[in-house]
This record gives structure tokens, C-alpha cells and sequence, in this order.
RNA sequence: GGGCCGUUAGCUCAAUGGUAGAGCAGUAGGCUUUUAACCUAUUGGUUGAAGGUUCGAGUCCUUCACGGCCCA
């Protein structure tokens, strides 16, 4: 803690910016006038905010001048100044508070206390103020307070973004959320709306008995998806850690040990590129269900997304707006498999070639697709599927049919073995869900680390490592079992019709700025 | 990783290879119901960085940094 009123005697402020320069002697006059007060005080507490002063008092058919005059009742609040139109002796002012509302306030010379209002006119949009008084209705109607205390309460150093064109440019955005948030309110909206869904999925899936729980973010053996991880390091154990790709293995493991029905929603760690949908870090909800299959998870999660529309979005019927596609997230969603997918789009390719390796090879090399001699004919599918299929779905769509190729811990198909019971959900064009009935046989689970070791060992650096403890886990017995894991950043961009992944994340990953100054 | 585009005052943006500007914000003055308040005056720049071409570069060329869009 430092004593806000004793700064540095020697501290010259050095700064290439004259706005700055100017608050800071600004600032200085304030500490040498303070007498011993605090500059920063923090003994200022409010009767009210702006949101529930407009809501309650805003409509002026209830409350007109003559009924607001009537109201002796001062009200206080605190926020900061973001516009100004001082008229010599008289001011109007706007400040926005916590609430994320912005109310205005009258000041008037003579009605303040001595000097308070010679004071004002120095001070800054971007201060944080306190005031007090009663309320009013301006002669073009909007409710205002009209001051009889104003107090600085903290002085602001750096200047905001023009009034009018407020802060556009991504980069600064990005940076200094903080400014964003102030002055951009669809910033706020999306982050409140993206705190919503959370809730909604933690009320929903609580309501349906299962228990969320926190499993480990390093891990000594990564796994529970195919994906690089970021490696660090513990000191006094001298041992390298991996920050988590997916939480799959331990949530298994617990309803090994009982708990059929857990979640977790919590952060991943990839290690690939940056875009607009992908993030080093991310939250993805991931959850398990004992004696259920990937059918029942289907069914699930359209009530689950329909139960989250209508949240973020009350009144809208799960019909929401993604980047111009009008999308109808109620149930049941369009049920279609890959193999019949890719069929369709591919017009050269049979129905009874869907799996002649030589004859997708062929497909792949006509529309320009690299692939890997060591593919087999699910992986070329996969190639296909992703190329032609994925962004046209549009209208939330179930895909199934994986084959078991490209789905190392999913339960084999009873009726087709080179198939998993495995689906993903498609919205927008974009994968949202991914969930499967999981593998249950120690001994198959066993051979598939096995294949992905070799893959790795061919150079892989996304296949899977041997995890033995997981394999003794499934050895004592894991209930036969559904699991889905939702990313939720891109369910919160097709919610907030966000375009990139950045705008429903605070502080999204970018690159250390050039200069650490400034 | 590749292609294209961008980076100019605190913010939003201008500027044929020929004196770097505007609006807002700031400062000073005026104005006691304004609301993108208004009126007068005025401060503010290493044009992202480093090289190069040129009599002369914000503008053309090269490299680099960061970002945006598209592709892999």
C-alpha cells in the first residue's frame, strides 16, 4: 500500500503526450491542495445505480417534470464522466456507472457547495465521480440529477476514445479491454450474454443430476484428444508437465469410480495456430454419462441449446441471428452420416465407394485435397467431409458414422465395426459438439493407444501417448457410457453473433506488443 | 506457413513524389435546461521500425514488427 498522497517529490512526470502531461499536473495540483485528505478516497458509497434509476424513474409518462420535482428524495451515485457540456455557470454531464448505464446530471454553480463547481471544470472526461441530488426531467425529457455534491474520486490520466466514433480499431480493442468495455457497450453485452450461457448450461445439466467437478490442467501424460500440447515444467520434481488438451481421461476415470454423472467446464490448451475460431487456450464443457449411449447425448443437446437460446435471447423461440443466417436452434436437428454426406456432394463417387481407399484418393487429388499415403479410407472421408461438407451446414446438424479411423476413444459400432458410435454438431459451418459412446474394453482401448503410439512414432505430433493408468481404470470397469464436449467460445460467437473467436474472450492470445513501453 | 490489405496527432480519419491537415478531445475566454451543445482563439506529429531510390518520400523499393481478410 502506498500513501496516495506522498508520491515521489522527484518524479517529473515524462511523458511525449500533452493530454497526459496535462492530467498529471492536473493530478499533482490535486495532491497539493489535498491538505491531508486522500487524493483516492474510497469512503463514497451510493444510494443507487444509473440502470435502476432509468428503470424506475425513465419512463416519462409515469413520472413528468412535475412528478419528478415532487420526489424529495436525493439519490447518489458514483460513475465516470463521459461526455461534458458545460454552458458557463451551468453544466450537463453524462456518467456511466457499474450498472453499464449512463445517466445525466445537472450541475449548477449555485447549487453546490462554494468552489465545488470552479473545481468541475477542471476535472476530466474519464474521471470517476460521486454525486448526489435530486432527480429531474430536462426540458427535452431525460431524466437527469440534478447535483447538489459532486466529488472526484478518481482522477483518470489517460484520455478516452473520441465521443463519437468511439475506439474501432481491433488491435487497441483487443489490448486495452479495459477501454472497450467503457466505451463500446456491446462489449459488455457480449461478455454478460457469455456469463449467462455458462450459468444456464451449469442450471441445466445440475437440474439433471450431475455433479461438476475439477480435474487436473497439467498432466504428466497428455490426452483425451489428438492435439499438440504446451509443455512446462515443475522445478522441485524436475519433471516436464503438459498443460491439458482435454479433461477426457480423468472425467472417465470418476465414473470408473462412481460419479455416472460429472462435468467440468475449464480451459484446454492447444498448441497450433491462431485465427479468429482457434485460441491457445480455450473453455470447453465436457460431461459424461453413465448408461447412456451417444443417441441419448443427441437428444440432450438439443434441449440443452434450446434451453440456452431462449436465455440469452428471451422471447426469441431459439431462432437466432449468425452473421446473416437466420438459425433455429430449437429440436430436433437433422440427422445425416458422413459416408452419406460426402455422397451427396461428390458426384462422382458412389454409394458403394465410400470406403475404396483408391477411389477417394482419386476424389481428393480432383478437387485439389493433399492426403497421406498412410490414410485409410476414413481419414480420406474425413478430408472430403471437411473440404465440401462442413461449411454448408448451416442448420444445426447431427453428423454420424464416424469411422473408428479418426475416433480413438469412441465405442465401436455393434452392427458396423470400422464405424464409432460417435456424432459431432455441426451450426454455421462450425463444429460446436462432439460426443460419443465411449470405449469401454480395456483390451481394445489398449490396441488403439498402440495404433496411435506407432503414429506418433511416424511422426504424429498430434497422436495420442500411451496413458497405462487410464488403462487399468478402464480394467476395473467403466460403465457403459456417453460423453460430449461443447466448445464454448463458439457456441457464445454463434449466440452474440460474433464473428471471431476474440470477441467472446476478454484478453484474447496476440502477440506481445513491439515495444514494451507504451 | 502462403497471398492480399492496413499501421499518419490521445481517438476517428484526410493528404498527384513538392510546406503533414480536419473533426472530436485538450488549453484560454464567453455562455445558468444542454445532449455529437454553441461562439472565439489556440496547443498538439520521429507519418509502426530500419535501410534504399530521388534535388525532394506519409506517398516508390527492400527488410522487419504488429494487426485484418482469405487460403493451407
Amino acid at each position: 500500500m502506498s500513501d496516495d498522497n506522498q508520491p515521489n517529490q522527484d518524479d517529473i512526470p515524462v511523458d511525449d503526450n500533452h493530454l497526459i502531461a496535462e492530467r498529471r499536473s492536473k493530478l499533482h495540483h490535486l495532491r497539493e491542495q489535498a491538505e491531508g485528505r486522500p487524493v483516492f478516497p474510497n469512503d463514497w458509497r451510493s444510494s443507487d445505480d444509473a440502470q435502476s434509476l432509468l428503470d424506475a424513474y425513465g419512463d416519462p409518462d409515469q413520472y413528468d417534470a412535475d412528478a419528478l420535482a415532487a420526489i424529495e428524495t436525493e439519490f447518489s451515485l458514483a460513475g465516470r464522466i463521459m461526455s461534458r457540456r458545460i454552458m458557463g455557470k451551468a453544466s450537463f454531464f453524462d456518467i456511466q456507472d457499474g450498472s453499464g448505464a449512463r445517466i445525466q446530471v445537472y450541475a449548477r454553480r449555485d447549487d453546490l457547495p462554494a468552489g465545488q463547481y470552479a473545481d468541475f471544470k477542471h476535472w476530466d472526461i474519464g474521471d470517476i465521480l460521486g454525486v448526489r441530488g435530486r432527480l429531474m426531467r430536462t426540458k427535452t425529457g431525460e431524466l437527469s440529477i440534478h447535483a447538489n455534491q459532486l466529488r472526484l474520486l478518481t482522477k483518470s490520466l489517460r484520455p478516452l476514445p473520441e465521443k463519437w466514433h468511439g475506439l474501432s480499431d481491433q488491435q487497441t480493442r483487443y489490448r486495452r479491454r479495459y477501454v472497450d468495455l467503457i466505451v463500446n457497450p456491446k462489449v459488455r453485452d457480449t461478455f454478460e450474454r457469455r456469463s449467462r450461457v455458462i450459468r444456464a448450461i451449469r442450471d441445466f445439466l445440475d437440474a439433471r443430476g450431475f455433479l461438476e467437478v475439477e480435474t487436473p490442467m497439467m498432466h504428466y501424460i497428455p490426452g483425451g484428444a489428438t492435439a499438440r500440447p504446451f509443455v512446462t515444467h515443475h522445478n522441485a520434481l524436475d519433471l516436464d508437465l503438459y498443460l491439458r488438451v482435454a479433461p477426457e481421461l480423468y472425467l472417465k476415470r470418476l465414473v470408473v469410480g462412481g460419479l455416472e454423472r460429472v462435468y467440468e467446464i475449464n480451459r484446454n490448451f492447444r498448441n497450433e495456430g491462431v485465427s479468429t475460431r482457434h485460441n491457445p487456450e480455450f473453455t470447453m464443457l465436457e460431461f459424461y454419462w453413465g448408461h447412456a449411449d451417444y443417441r441419448d447425448l443427441m437428444n440432450l443437446t438439443e434441449a440443452l441449446l434450446a434451453d440456452i437460446a431462449e436465455v440469452c435471447q428471451s422471447g426469441s423461440d431459439g431462432v437466432i441471428q449468425y452473421q446473416g443466417h437466420v438459425i433455429d436452434l430449437k429440436g430436433p436437428y437433422q440427422r445425416q452420416s458422413i459416408e452419406a454426406a460426402v455422397v451427396e456432394h461428390f458426384d462422382e463417387l458412389e454409394v458403394d465407394q465410400t470406403r475404396d481407399e483408391a477411389r477417394l484418393r482419386a476424389v481428393c487429388d480432383g478437387v485439389g485435397i493433399d492426403h497421406d499415403p498412410g490414410w485409410g479410407w476414413g481419414q480420406l472421408v474425413m478430408a472430403l467431409f471437411e473440404h465440401a461438407v462442413e461449411p454448408n451446414l448451416i442448420q444445426p446438424t447431427f453428423v454420424v458414422g464416424y469411422p473408428i479411423e479418426v475416433s480413438p476413444l469412441s465405442r465401436r459400432n455393434d452392427d458396423d465395426p470400422e464405424l464409432a458410435d460417435r456424432f459431432e454438431l455441426f451450426i454455421a459451418g462450425r463444429e460446436i459438439a462432439n460426443g460419443f459412446s465411449e470405449l469401454n474394453d480395456p483390451e481394445d482401448q489398449e490396441a488403439r493407444f498402440r495404433a496411435q503410439v506407432e503414429a506418433k512414432d511416424a511422426g504424429d505430433a498430434e497422436a495420442m501417448h500411451f496413458d497405462h493408468d487410464y488403462i487399468r481404470a478402464l480394467e476395473y470397469g467403466l460403465p457403459p457410457t456417453a460423453g460430449e464436449g461443447i466448445g464454448i467460445d463458439r457456441l457464445v460467437m454463434l449466440l452474440t453473433d460474433s464473428p471471431s473467436i476474440r470477441d467472446v474472450l476478454l484478453f484474447p492470445y496476440l502477440r506481445p506488443e513491439a515495444s514494451s513501453e507504451e
